[in-house]
DNA sequence: CCGGCCACCTACCACATGGTAGACAGTGCG
DNA sequence: CGCACTGTCTACCATGTGGTAGGTGGCCGG
């Protein structure tokens, strides 16, 4: 990810200036990380460059000058949020553990994700209603981690503790899951509650012990 | 819900004029009907008076005509797209029966529902992403209907039937899981695969038994 | 036959959008 | 100093947007 700084090329579409070069973020980092936070919250259409430019102080052309175009940028933001994405996920599913221990491990790091990072879901999200290209590429990076999942949810349910699945299905079901309870926050926000903390970690205890209903074989009591 | 034809007025924004005269829907529910496609699929600020006007074969300023704005025009989508659910999940949540047999009525039909108009779960998510008004009004207006469900499940959680959980969570937890494998269909389109009807129909199956074991107490063998 | 109304149209507008061209300050280097 | 280069800016443009003003054909009751 070493870039030597300049504006990014156009051929792949820019995944560049990942560098910070002091205490201050540089251009193009500032750029993507608040055309994450507006591509997830006002999808792509309703992102505009003069709204982010104004975001950040600076003027739509200097966007211009980091990324050619608005397709170039979300591309340069799928990028990133498929690799932030990876990372989050790889780390928490390497972790040591087995059987439940270990789908709990990873689900609860999504949670975490999900409230640290929303807009990475949101992002996902917004990809998959785009459509090709974003979708391909960001659904296509995630795709060894969730080989990687299913192969362990496999040797899981094989091994007897857990229930019988379709090993992706049963990722997908989780995922649905898992992000549903975060975009419950949306549904409440939308409702114009403002939910709290305590309760969001209290729903998120008793999301856990319904996937886990759902998933382990308790053994023949 | 009888209009006499004419113009939506400004006022609550405009529901009316669902009637149909001949053989042939009125152009204020073609428009109705395009606008929700378009919604649900290329977003509210995806959407142009001028691509829906093509796509119905007639001028924009005929949309203005029957809606007075863009915003008027979406209120009505959204409140037709809310009796339109509440139709439909009213009349399978009113059958009789009890337990998992009536749960799995209604996870059923939601099936059907997003096979039949998997647009009006776009425009769900899609509204829920706008935020108010648009969520308010949907969310407010499905809102009996959760309630209804919610006390059903509180029921079968007191008899014994089901696993004790709180009743909207669980709600939550079953609509984020059958919408996201509806949702699915739009992964497996982005990364360019056409799911074909058979596998999709198993793959119901098998989302209906992994509900089946989340929820469902067995009695004690 | 005719006036009025309904539904749709053409013509137009102000504005925001993504994108281009080129000027200008700052910096490092020979 | 002179020069090239980098990053941001001002100025501008073509296009597409939601929305307005007003015209027109068809159909109706009188």
């Amino acid at each position: 990810m070493a870039h030597s700084g300049g504006p990014v090329l156009v051929g792949a579409g820019g995944r560049g200036a990942t560098d910070v070069v002091g205490g201050e973020a540089r251009t193009a980092d500032r750029i993507l990380e608040a055309a994450l936070l507006s591509f997830a919250s006002r999808g792509y259409g309703g992102t505009s460059f003069d709204a982010l430019a104004d975001a950040l102080g600076i003027r739509k052309q200097s966007i211009l000058y980091w990324y050619p175009s608005k397709e170039a940028l979300l591309q340069a933001v799928v990028d990133q949020a498929a690799a932030d994405l990876s990372d989050a996920l790889e780390s928490s599913l390497s972790r040591a553990g087995d059987g439940w221990a270990r789908v709990e491990a990873v689900v609860r790091s999504v949670f975490r994700l999900g409230s640290a990072r929303p807009e990475l879901l949101g992002l996902v999200r917004e990809a998959v209603r785009l459509g090709p290209p974003a979708a391909t590429r960001l659904i296509g990076a995630l795709g060894p981690l969730v080989d990687r999942a299913a192969a362990f949810l496999q040797v899981e349910m094989s091994s007897g503790h857990m229930r019988q699945h379709e090993p992706r299905l049963l990722l997908l079901a989780i995922y649905s899951t898992v992000v549903g309870m975060i975009t419950e926050v949306d549904v409440l926000r939308a409702l114009g509650e403002e939910p709290d903390a305590r309760s969001l970690v209290r729903r998120r205890q008793e999301i856990l012990r319904l996937l886990r209903s759902a998933l382990v074989l308790e053994p023949a009591s």
